[in-house]
DNA sequence: CCTTGGACTTGAACACGTTCAACACAAGGA
DNA sequence: TCCTTGTGTTGAACGTGTTCAAGTCCAAGG
């Protein structure tokens, strides 16, 4: 029977999150994790063959737990401006507790060859449901996406609040502060952005930057 | 005398950079590395506490030996196109043969905390050589920079000098013609909206600018 | 009831970064 | 000449992530 199986791996992962949260990613050791979750050490790399299968268990567990509040913020009314400041804030909120464990990691993210990287293979899923949110707040909203940026423009968003979660976790201000005030004096630039992108007007502009932004995704899907 | 001393640190330094580039970063171990430069593993230790240090050091010794030809292309007539160009070719040219170590490292470049990051305090005398190269390319260049730029300007260059090397590092097509390609196409847009932005016409664009400049720069700052 | 095959589980062992107590040695000072 | 002091130098030992040969357990087939 798989549910046995399943209820073990689900003890080691919960034993490894509190380990985690307490003590940061690398103060916790795969012995002290197996003996939390009262098993020997190698059944620990059984379920996770690595440590970090850990933590891309941990991303996968989150964003299941988020879709709801995604859901949520995505069906408010409200501007464009809001519906991304929503998501955005969904994310800061869940990920709260986590902001520490979070930092521990966050090296890896500029590596796209590194598993845990928010541009890795790995986390492709992930990454493609996160666009996807962006995707549908632009269809929801008021704004008239030219065609040939209805490709971009979700990933640009994307990248975005990646940006915007990357600042975050390395706030030291109280109550990340700076943060708040980032996104308060950009988002309304960003948002100003799209919508002149879009006149007519700014096809030429547009032409260079799509050049610019294939380019740029071109290496990364080359990645592996 | 120091000079014995002296001596055994290069000698292991040497050895290192060897193997570093042999088979990269991880791939070498502490033990062969002593091996090599044939000392006991605790001497490799002695002058360098943490295997980090040996990369500390390769950042030094690189940007000593770059110097020369930083100010050659400073040196050059030319626009300052030209000039930002140049400096970014000496980079490239300088990293070629240690592209695939410095991918091992750049996992780091995203965490300022991280002593090896290019944000870090540890790396700031380095990067503030780094600043001033653009600063002087901008003195020597025929832009009039309004008073207001003067201190970003150098430091937007910077990091956008560090967005090409990093996209270079992992560029695996064939001579890197991606990142030429990006250079291409993106180097003369900087160019543009640096010469648009001095403009009066400009001035709330640039006080908006500037405020987010000035949000990111102090968290920066405030990093240990 | 026994056997068998595969999923699950164990803990010792390995390689690595790092630490450290001990030793070597040269340069003064007595 | 012997002692002292401080810089160099050594290699064993520690804690960590990870591997692995050797079990244990259990459902299905005989």
């Amino acid at each position: 029977m798989a549910a046995k199986s399943e209820e073990t791996r689900k003890k080691i992962l919960e034993a490894a999150l509190r380990l985690f949260r307490e003590r940061g990613f690398a103060e916790s050791t795969m012995r002290e994790i197996a003996q939390e979750a009262k098993v020997a050490t190698g059944l620990a790399y059984y379920y996770f063959p690595k440590k970090e299968d850990l933590v891309m268990a941990f991303y996968v567990k989150v964003n299941a737990e988020m879709r709801p509040r995604v859901e949520a913020a995505l069906a408010s009314h409200g501007k464009l401006e809001q519906k991304i400041r929503a998501l955005v804030y969904v994310k800061f909120d869940y990920f709260g507790p986590d902001r520490k464990f979070l930092g521990a990691l966050s090296g890896y993210s500029a590596d796209p060859g590194h598993r845990l990287s928010p541009f890795s293979e790995e986390t492709k899923e992930i990454r493609e449901e996160g666009i996807a949110q962006f995707r549908t707040a632009l269809e929801r909203s008021e704004l008239k996406v030219p065609e040939d940026l209805v490709e971009a423009m979700p990933k640009i968003l994307w990248m975005y609040q990646m940006g915007m979660v990357l600042f975050w976790i390395y706030d030291r201000s109280e109550g990340q502060r700076r943060t708040q005030l980032l996104l308060d004096k950009s988002l309304g630039i960003v948002v100003l952005l799209l919508k002149a992108s879009s006149l007519p007007l700014m096809r030429p502009v547009r032409k260079l930057i799509l050049d610019l932004v294939d380019v740029i995704a071109g290496e990364q899907s080359a990645v592996y």
